[in-house]
RNA sequence: GGCCCGGUAGUUCAGUUGGUUAGAACGCUAGCCUGUCACGCUAGAGGCCGAGGGUUCGAGUCCCUUCCGGGUCGCCA
């Protein structure tokens, strides 16, 4: 093994040019790919920036050509020679090098390497498993090396962009307290105070505001987040979210900065010019036009309420559950006709995953309709429905009776298996869009109590205050999400400022005075003493970079992911610790019970 | 916790109704080769068919259990 004693890398490969020509260079990287030609050997060299073709001949230095055939995948080497413009027959235009080569002077071989597991080559098809277990070397390829450059520019941005805007970052606790709501938390047992434990954050929300009432007026941070939830293709329990908090503000002035900060994201990595501002949708008309309040709008295939052309139908699926309560929403899969009964079956499977007991359905036919549920119908009816439907024939209704919720819930996801299926997405569309006045709380049914919807810390609607006491269930919130292609990229709101409203709150979600300030104790205590109106949001940094990265799997943008059972393969955390720890932290491990 | 998909050379995969010695490509090793760039040519090595149990004269193939990975529902204020 050598050493680089003497020499200094100049340049990386690709920020060489014909400019440089007949200089002497240095370049330090990874063999990417061995060409023995005999007498004649060709090596790529590969480094952060791209690829660099080095030549070694036989006839100009026989001992260095001896050395570079000993060269294998993946060694790390230095190379020093000349760079030297292509013969016009030996340019290879596939490459941003292409027309440039190294006539090498001397090689060192600074570490070798055994063959990897797999081959470092973008786009690999290697298995994810065996890449997770040796992501350094999954890291080397220029598909991964390129998003994190990315996700390192996005965060770069944010930082710039709210620093202009008067923001400062600000390090809240890793450390911190357990609270009740939402997701379950990840503990850390305390040494010096045995039997307690702290919580790793879910969110900085309460410390945030506590900086809003210390008067730091806009306070940002890039944090890690940790929620001990099952994990997703696009959630990970550790994630990071670029989160910020303004004081003095209403809903519009949190949603204009966040907008410049999108646009500003766009326009510097994708070169897109969003327009602004953003598209809006309330969160009853997201639901009832998309089924979703996280709508993708890049195409139609929107739902249309029917249950006041059905609801004293002979189809007793239909009268039935609007009679209880329910409703029938339906919709025309234009151009569907031609589905095959496998297929409509297939898309019977889609709603039932959500809940839902089944999917009725109609073909318009030149004369007539084909349809397992027509002959319930009126001619009446059915006349409506097509009317309601815009119905033209070829095209396939599609109905789910059912509560609101699971109506909604299947009708929208099946909007986005249509959407997919009749090829009516455009991928390279980006579509943006705010989802606003969400609910401020929802039943629990399980627990027959009202939870935060958002978080027991957010603002109703001015307007909806009065029915706090009346009717919960109609206040509507100051929140906000920010909605990219069918993804919620952030959400946010105002909070509450007041303490009466904020003890009011507890109070709807079942908190006892006592508990609540067991639990937010500091936050009440810190409400006593001058709290500027504030608000925020907070982007999620790893799904906005998975979808500027034009990927759907969110460990393709983060450096050392974890997989389903949320272990990491490389380290194979979390694993058994030393009996030893145990006993100092006070801890003694118990059988999971069965069931 | 539920549902669906997958696990066979280093890698990506094929493997028929259960039937002889489990194949291919790439990679790897060695040799030849002075303009390759997915270099080419020749030869070679390489297998706990995820694991355990069962059925069978016989299992990569059928059955059961289990482990691992992916997607998803629940969950994710």
């Amino acid at each position: 093994m050598e050493n680089i004693k003497g020499l200094k890398r100049t340049r990386l490969c690709t920020e060489l040019s014909v400019n440089d020509v007949g200089k002497e260079v240095v370049l330090m990287g990874w063999v990417q790919r061995r060409r023995d030609l005999g007498a004649l050997i060709f090596v790529t060299l590969r480094d952060r920036s791209g690829i660099m073709q080095v030549v070694f001949n036989s006839e100009a230095d026989p001992e260095l050509h001896k050395k570079a055939f000993q060269l294998r995948s993946e060694y790390v080497i230095a190379v020093r020679g000349t760079l030297a413009l292509r013969s016009p027959e030996a340019i290879n235009r596939n490459m941003p090098t292409g027309e440039l080569e190294v006539l090498a002077k001397e090689l060192r071989i600074l570490s070798k390497s055994e063959t990897p597991p797999f081959h470092i080559e973008e786009n690999s098809d290697a298995n994810e498993a065996l890449r997770l277990k040796y992501r350094y070397l999954d890291l080397r390829r220029p598909d991964l090396q390129g998003n994190l450059i990315l996700r390192h520019r996005v965060a770069k941005i944010a930082r710039d962009y709210f620093d202009a805007n008067g923001f400062l970052e600000i390090e809240t606790p890793v450390l911190t307290k357990s609270t009740p709501e939402g997701a379950r938390d990840y503990l850390v047992p305390s040494r010096v105070q045995p039997g307690k434990f702290y919580a790793l954050p879910q969110s900085p929300q309460l410390f945030k505001q506590l900086l809003m009432i210390s008067g730091f007026d806009r306070y940002m941070q890039i944090t890690k987040c940790f929620r001990d939830e099952d994990l997703r293709a696009d959630r990970q329990p550790e994630f990071t979210q670029i989160d910020l908090e303004m004081s003095f503000v209403d809903v519009e002035d949190v949603i204009r900065v966040n907008e410049g900060f999108i646009q500003r994201v766009f326009r510097e990595i994708l070169d897109i010019e969003l327009p602004v501002p953003f598209k809006r949708l309330t969160y009853k008309e997201a639901m009832e036009r998309f089924g979703s309040d996280k709508p993708d709008t890049r195409f139609g295939l929107e739902l249309k309420n029917v249950s006041d052309i059905v609801k004293d139908s002979g189809f007793k699926v239909f009268s039935d559950t609007i009679a209880n309560g329910g409703c029938v929403r339906a919709i025309n899969a234009k151009g569907a006709g031609t589905f095959s009964r496998k297929e409509i079956d297939a898309l019977g499977e889609t709603v039932k995953t959500y809940g839902a007991k089944g999917l009725a359905w109609i073909v318009i036919e030149d004369n007539g309709v084909r349809s397992p549920i027509a002959k319930f119908l009126t001619e009446t009816e059915l006349q409506n429905l097509k009317e309601r439907l815009e119905a033209q024939v070829g095209d396939l209704l599609l109905f789910v009776a059912d509560k609101e919720e699971i109506v909604f819930n299947s009708l929208g996801h099946l909007r986005l298996v249509l959407g997919e299926k009749l090829n009516l997405i455009d991928h390279d569309k980006y579509d943006v869009l705010w989802v606003t006045e969400f609910p401020l709380l929802e039943r629990d049914e399980e627990e027959n109590r009202w939870v935060a919807k958002h978080h027991p810390f957010t603002s109703p609607m001015d307007e909806d205050i009065e029915y706090l006491d009346t009717d919960p269930s109609k206040v509507r919130a100051k929140a906000y999400d920010i909605i990219l292609n069918g993804y919620e990229l952030g959400g946010g709101s105002i909070r509450i400022h007041d303490i009466e409203l904020q003890n009011k709150m507890f109070n709807i979600i079942g908190f006892s005075d006592e508990e609540a300030k067991e639990r937010f104790g500091f936050l009440l205590e810190a409400f006593k003493y001058g709290v500027p109106p504030h608000g925020g949001l907070a982007f999620g940094l790893d799904r906005l970079v998975m979808l500027l990265a034009k990927t759907s799997n969110i460990r393709d943008v983060i450096a050392f992911p974890k997989v389903q059972n949320a272990s990491d393969l490389m380290t194979n955390a979390p694993d058994y610790v030393d009996e030893k720890q145990l006993e100092e932290l006070c801890i003694k491990t118990v059988e999971p019970s069965e069931n």
